[in-house]
DNA sequence: CCTAGACTGGGTACGGTGTACGGAGATTAG
DNA sequence: CTAATCTCCGTACACCGTACCCAGTCTAGG
């Protein structure tokens, strides 16, 4: 008799679900899986065998269930994948040791734990955290990242915009590389093989001369490991945030009034 | 009677499409179609219905043909996005005018046109481009940045690892951006709904005391709107890059030796 | 001109996906 | 004990990418 839900409704749903307010019915049998149960077991399936197979008849299969149990407990895929991240995330163990060391090492770490996460955790790529990113444990990263902006002479929106800007570069960075590592595991061509393909026609464009920037690069240009240019771009960026901070502690920027809630930002 | 396709064959295949080596046999009835306008048809679904609506039967229907005709011309859906990237990849109109005017300006430039760009195609974030990045139009735009970052005393290493940096930021930011709309959109919840629903929850969070710095931000510091944080970002990155830079001007870094070609990097 | 052979278009089919629907059985309030 | 209400889940549908194969078309060689 449920006529199907506004999106308002289902909304409601998917935040109850992430924050948690699990009052269970009085009639009826008890249920066999749990929320939890379904998210871990999601995540080992995941990480065991690739973001390709996560179906919900995979995950079903592994908690030996039926596909369609598993919607008695979620309403759909995505809310499942925002469950997954929710559980994931948070503060890492880097960040968490360097929480009192001042904002260049807390920001490292902060970076550092979120490369790392997505590299152990490949199908974070396929979550769109955006909108669901509201759940306690996200909620608790970014209040770790304000907290060693605060005291620094930024405004409440350039300490978002670091944080945000941090974010982008650490995602984007392990994107690319993860990507790079699917394409070679999932084409089955070797890293060797793969450049030798396309020595021929790479030369050829070099020796057209329409590439003489690229044609000056020296052999080993592209030989620098993937961490070793994380850290490179990883320092150049904070060194960008150094600067800002500098200026501001000449010259404090003027923050709005501070009020007790960011919620009212419509 | 055509035995399966090793990998190394099939990526030649692709490597041939990508580079356009496209002479017909003699025998047998002339194409309907071009891979031009197979290409063109895709990134005009795409545009049109969006991300999802990339499926081989659409395009096949858009250009009036079955779905299995799509295969005479492209091996499978993932060499069509490649395809599709490389239409769409090259040096954007703003790099183009900035082409001569110095590493702030090109780079800025740079990082304006791969932003517009993501947002006006964004199922570019569907594309795996890590491999087949080495279409025409790729290395040109690759070459258009290694050619600002020569001559300022960085190593090769550090001018691909720049520009790697970059990228990494961009398209982390414009994913961050995309999954957003992309959240509103398909979730049928306006913003406004979005924040009025979590509003009680987010409440309760901070009045727990337990996120001091987040409940310290003003009520603006969401405000901020997508393109100025974008700016923001940008900004601080390219104030890294000038503080590298203005090291090596006083102590340039000794490169490798500089050979003409960059393909045997192992 | 004729025909053999090579090629193109595309129908059908297979194994996968997310999930709507509804029935069978379990549990508990009254 | 009964009826209400819940759980589990089999079935079904509409999609997806693509392997296979046949019919129709075109051209090279005779």
């Amino acid at each position: 008799m449920t006529s199907e839900l506004s999106p308002t409704e289902q909304l409601r749903r998917s935040i109850e679900l992430l924050w948690g307010s699990g009052e269970r019915p009085a009639r009826g049998p008890k249920p066999t899986l749990t929320l939890d149960k379904i998210v871990d077991a999601a995540i080992a399936v995941a990480d065991r065998e690739g973001t390709a197979a996560i179906s919900m008849r995979r995950v079903a299969a592994e908690l030996g269930v039926g596909a369609m149990t598993l919607y008695r407990y979620v309403p759909g895929k995505a809310e499942l994948l925002a469950l997954m991240l929710d559980r994931v995330s948070g503060p890492g163990d880097e960040a968490v040791r360097a929480a009192e060391k001042g904002w260049r090492e807390l920001l490292t770490a902060v970076a550092h734990d979120s490369y790392r996460l997505h590299l152990a955790h490949p199908w974070l790529l396929q979550v769109n955290w955006t909108r669901p990113v509201m759940g306690p444990n996200s909620l608790a990263g970014a209040e770790i990242v304000v907290a060693a902006l605060t005291g620094l002479g930024l405004t409440s929106q350039e300490r978002i915009g670091v944080m945000i800007t941090l974010d982008g570069f650490v995602t984007g960075y392990a994107r690319h590389r993860i990507l790079y590592d699917v394409a070679a595991e999932e084409s089955g061509v070797s890293d060797e093989e793969f450049w030798s393909q396309h020595l021929p026609v790479l030369e050829r464009a070099m020796a057209s001369g329409n590439y003489p920037a690229m044609a000056a690069l020296s052999a080993d240009a592209f030989d620098t490991g993937w961490d070793e240019t994380f850290e490179f771009g990883l320092h150049c960026l904070l060194d960008g945030f150094a600067a800002l901070f500098a200026a501001r502690r000449s010259a404090p920027a003027s923050d709005a009034a501070e009020v007790g809630g960011a919620a009212d930002c419509s």
